[in-house]
Order: structure tokens, then sequence, then C-alpha cells
DNA sequence: CTTACGGGTTCCAGTAACCGGAGGGTCAAG
DNA sequence: CTTGACCCTCCGGTTACTGGAACCCGTAAG
């Protein structure tokens, strides 16, 4: 297979799978051409790594996701200690981002929107203030 | 004030804000020994941005709040209109996170986690399926 | 007077995870 | 023989900083 065919087979864009082989989480074959040579476990990983990153998982634990995934001996837990730490960053991702959504709903709620030049967003902004609400 | 006050002024680390003196967002005088100057305004600026990056803002929107925030005839509807597009980013990015959110936890909590190699987080990420619940 | 120290300065490189484009080779069809 | 769709490599840019090297400035102590 060609990268043009392991992109379609994958859903990966050819610059990301040209880009995975650079950092080395792929080895694909060279043809006498030059042009990559996909094999079925390269179109394999190229799709589990998709998956990965679509869950959020870094570019490393990726890596690390494949290497438990090419280890048939590896213990579950291995496994889950990583996914479990990950969906913790998620969370505290989410909560960070459930804050400022909170505080800038506010704002954006007292604010007229009108063609007044008082606007209670810049207020906040220049004049600070910790609380969101009073 | 030297930008080690303005740091402890504005709550920003130094390197913030030469950066942001390097990209234009501010632009404090130079004493005779070459020493940064700021002033007071200058602080108010460096507090306004450090703000409106806590609350998720790029470096361009704030960019152009700030300008909104100088332009004393702007229309508040301006700031709005601002804001409440990233708001709409905001809620985006929480509603992918909870949907990531979901299926991982989904996989953590079916995986046992014990010395056994068997692993459904794993196995949907090698084998796939879009359902994350069947 | 020298030394040390805690500021400040510049510039260079690196981070994450790619994307876009230039410039050029390859292959099958018409 | 040319066209067009692929493929290749290499370079630069993205976002918002952060770290480090190498060097200046000002003051206080020995």
């Amino acid at each position: 297979m060609t990268i043009g065919d392991a992109a379609e087979a994958s859903g990966l864009p050819v610059k990301t799978i040209r880009y995975y082989e650079e950092i080395g989480l792929i080895h694909p074959g060279r043809c006498a051409n030059g042009y990559r040579e996909f094999s079925s476990a390269d179109i394999y990983k190229l799709t589990f790594v998709a998956r990965s990153r679509s869950l959020g998982f870094t570019i490393e634990e990726c890596r690390t996701l494949l290497s438990l995934y090419e280890d048939r001996s590896r213990a579950s837990a291995d496994v889950r200690n990583l996914a479990s730490g990950h969906l913790d960053q998620i969370d505290l991702k989410i909560a960070e981002l459930q804050a400022m959504r909170r505080t800038l709903a506010d704002l954006v709620e007292r604010c007229r929107g009108d063609d007044r030049p008082d606007c209670p967003i810049i207020d906040r902004l220049a004049e600070g203030g910790e609380e969101h609400t009073a």
C-alpha cells in the first residue's frame, strides 16, 4: 500500500503519517522507487494511534500504548493506569473550562451588547476582582 | 518599575512580559541603563491581558480586547460578540472532552486492571468500533 | 579593589503535533 | 510526449511561551 492508501485506510492525513514515521511511531518499508510501503500491520498501528489520539492521548502516551499493545505479556493494570491518569487530566481540563465558562457566560449575560460603550466585560477585565458574581 | 516589579504586580512571569513586548502587546519605556521601565498604564494592560488569558482568550483575542478597552467609543456589542464567540468555542471544547471522557471512563471501568494481559482498553483501540457502549 | 550576588539584557533553541508549500521524481493513461 | 495524480524531501510556520547561555549593572561586603 502507498501512503495515500494508508491515509484512506487509517483516516489520517498523509502529512500526519509521514510525521509519525519521522518521530518513530511506525516504520514502513520502502519500494524500489523510494515510495513508502505500508503493511497491514502498519495500517493497524496507524488506526490504533488515530483512535488513541481521538481520545486525547498525547503522542508519547500513544507510543506507550503501542508498546503495551505489542507486548502480549503486559498486565492490564499497566494500560488501565495510563488510561485512568489520562482520565484525571481530562476531568481537570473540563473543570477548568467550566469555571471559565461560568465567569464568561455571566459577563456576557450582563453586557447589554448595544452600541453604547458601557461594557461589564471590559470593566471586569480592566478592574479585576476575583469573584464572577457579587 | 522594573520588569521584576511588573511581574510581581501583574502576576505574570518575567519571561512572559518580555514576550508580550516582543509581540507588541505592550510598549514599556527604557531607562538609561537599558532596563525596561513600566508605567502604571503598562501594569494595567499586563493585568488586563493576564485576566483575559486566564479566561481562555487567545493572544490575538487579547490584542483585540486591549484595543477595545482603549477605544472608549466602541460599542459594547463589539466586546460582547468577541466574548460570546469565545464562549461558543469553550462549549465546543467542553463537549468534546466530555465525549472523550465518557468513552474512556467506560473502558477504564471495564478493565480489570490486574496482572493479566486481557484488557478491553487495548482491545478497543486495536479492534476499533465506533460505539463506546454496546 | 575585588568579589559576589541578585537584578537586568539579548538571542537561540525547544516544546506539541502537525500543516502548507516549494521543487522535483514516478507512473499510468491518452 | 504530455498531462495529471501521485510520491519524495526539506523548510518554515503555527501557539504561547519556557529554559539556558553569555553578558551588563548596581550595591554591599571583605
